[in-house]
DNA sequence: CATGAATGAGTGTTCATTCAT
DNA sequence: AATGAATGAACACTCATTCAT
């Protein structure tokens, strides 16, 4: 109601998450360096003095956006982990699509190319990152592959590398999608690669049914 | 030392492959328009002004860095699938270990991760790089694929998606290395990287040696 | 003293103007290519990005200088020969005097000498000022020179070469004074020079009284 | 003979006129800072070292053009004027006929031009053109307003001015030719134009026949 | 003598940042 | 709060000049 009856104040406070998503957009895009501030106020349909308002500097406005993008990532998976009941394949199943559903679909999917492009650029916030989300989305993935073999599901497997294996074709479709996809085309149905992919790594972590 | 002897030394040979070397190390770690041309001149040893003597601007130089970093990428490989003798599992092992040894662990890997980060910059050069090495590369995946399934060893999978969804892992390993591994450490050593990825891929293609 | 009181001022009206003002005075000093934007900049008293706020590039601001500094020229002197009531002769003096107040004795002046020494780096721009004004500047003079044929002050003389011989005179005035002149003095008071002119013209122009 | 013998030798000693012939052409047509070194030696069909090898600088250069080019501009005139035997009106017209073949119809009258654009830049060499060539030239039109006075063919005028005025149609011919005449066209014949600047002007100076 | 690779100071242009309104 | 004119440091690119060959 007073969002209504006030437009303009809604509009105030709703200014930061308009630029940061206007930002994340030409980030991803053009890069950090590459792209210009100018750009960033006329997509967000302010000005550029206007900017300034809400973030200190150009690199103060890539850290909200990288760290604002991260935020809502992995705090519904580990609740999906702990209460899933079923087979560990089917939550992997699940794991991966809520993944996503809330992510990989969804602009937030661009940081992760960002922050591989400007990693170079950022380290102290390529560490944060790397704290915030990578490490987080490790024990996730470790605890779905534990109680996988725990359960007799998988074959053991080194834990440690088979995480990232297994969650590499997942983000490069991701990738893919925020750089040459621009200008090539998605190459596969995001559904289908996910649907191959899933088949293909469960199959390579059962446990060898043949007794040879 | 010779070059102490010779500040001003005359290596018209050697000059643009040493500039570009030092080029694609930059443009790697920083980005297109991050990097600055006198860091490019300083790391090669040259002036600035050097630079204008082999390459007519920063973007003729940067597209020389692509497409000389692709010619002699997978020239080898088809080579190997055509003429190996052996199991298709032994087939895929060498194709992924002969990649990493001459792309993965060498500077050249370091293009991957630049055209993924300034596909949005150059569309054009992105296409032609989709062309010359993406659709070549997997080319020769699904050559190794049918080889497997028309032996008998591999069973039936989407082949296109499948193609992508192997060559992943690999893939992000050298993303990893150029973008957060710089930062955050290698997370993980190749060869077990790759020993584990191979054995979940190929296990994964396995067909179901038991009938239940 | 407000420009004192206001190191940053905002002149969004006027600055366009005075940026071209500044511009014309070191254009025609010291050519195109030797006019520095940053000394163009200090003499209007703003800094060199403030000029690319008004005009795209060094080029954009050389056209402006030129077509803004021709759009006043011709305008008086068409009514001026149309409305005069008097003897030919006293009309060329009237119109080069008039020329002379409005134009040579301006900064004005300057554009002639500039599209003189610039017409060999500016061909598109040398046809634009030579049909806008020097094709229009013609007219006026062909324009006086048969009135005083008709009229009976003035003999047949070949109109179209003799249009420019009697404009030269004055041309060259003006050429000097911003040439030459700048270091060696005027060598001539202006006002004698035209007079000597008109009378070396009109005595050159008028029919022989004499039968003999 | 030994020219013929020698022909390398007799280009080395051909070297800085061929040079300065190149330079004299680029400079009239782009100005002092629009030409570059590279494209004098290029027109002279010699490297750009060469350059170095016979003027000390790009302004040696710029400085030997202007002064070998204004040498043999004068000498022939004051002969013309001192043995002349005829009319004093034919006297100007052999004096400028003279002129126009030796000079003005010749690459040498760039050089007018080219003093006209640079004098600005090179004020002391603005000044030694004047000493060397515009006051000569003055001394000799003066020799000659002088003797028709003196005959009774010409009436009395203000003889500085006059000197002036009547030699600014002659430089105003080659001024066109060196900057808009090269992309609007000639405008004029120049035999027809220096006829009838002739014309106009020994009229002009021809005493009063009638008593009125 | 002649060359042309190499240099580096200089300039046009961009853009993050500031600040008067 | 919001604007956008103004700033100036930074960088791509040029070109006169040098010098090893």
């Amino acid at each position: 109601m007073e969002a209504l009856a006030h437009p303009r104040q809604r509009r105030k406070e709703a200014r930061p998450a308009e630029l940061m998503a206007a930002a994340l957009e030409l980030f991803v895009e053009k890069g950090f360096v590459g792209t210009r501030l100018d750009d960033v106020a006329a997509r967000a349909g302010v000005s550029k003095g206007t900017l300034y308002l809400y973030f200190d500097s150009k690199e103060a406005l890539f850290k909200a956006v990288i760290q604002e993008g991260i935020v809502p990532i992995l705090e519904e998976g580990a609740g999906l982990v702990d209460a899933f009941e079923g087979s560990t394949a089917d939550l992997l199943r699940a794991l991966i699509g809520e993944w996503w559903q809330r992510i990989g679909n969804t602009h937030l999917a661009g940081v992760s190319k960002l922050m591989i492009s400007e990693a170079g650029n950022f380290p102290e916030l390529a560490v944060y990152y790397h704290d915030a989300v990578i490490t987080r989305g490790r024990d996730l993935m470790r605890r779905v592959l534990q109680r996988g073999v725990a359960a007799g599901e998988f074959r053991v497997v080194e834990f440690d590398t088979a995480i990232d294996v297994i969650f590499a074709p997942v983000l490069m479709l991701v990738i893919w999608r925020y750089s040459l996809g621009a200008c090539c085309g998605m190459a596969h149905d995001p559904q289908t690669y996910l649907q191959t992919h899933l088949d293909l790594a469960l199959n390579g972590l059962a446990v060898n049914r043949s007794p040879a």
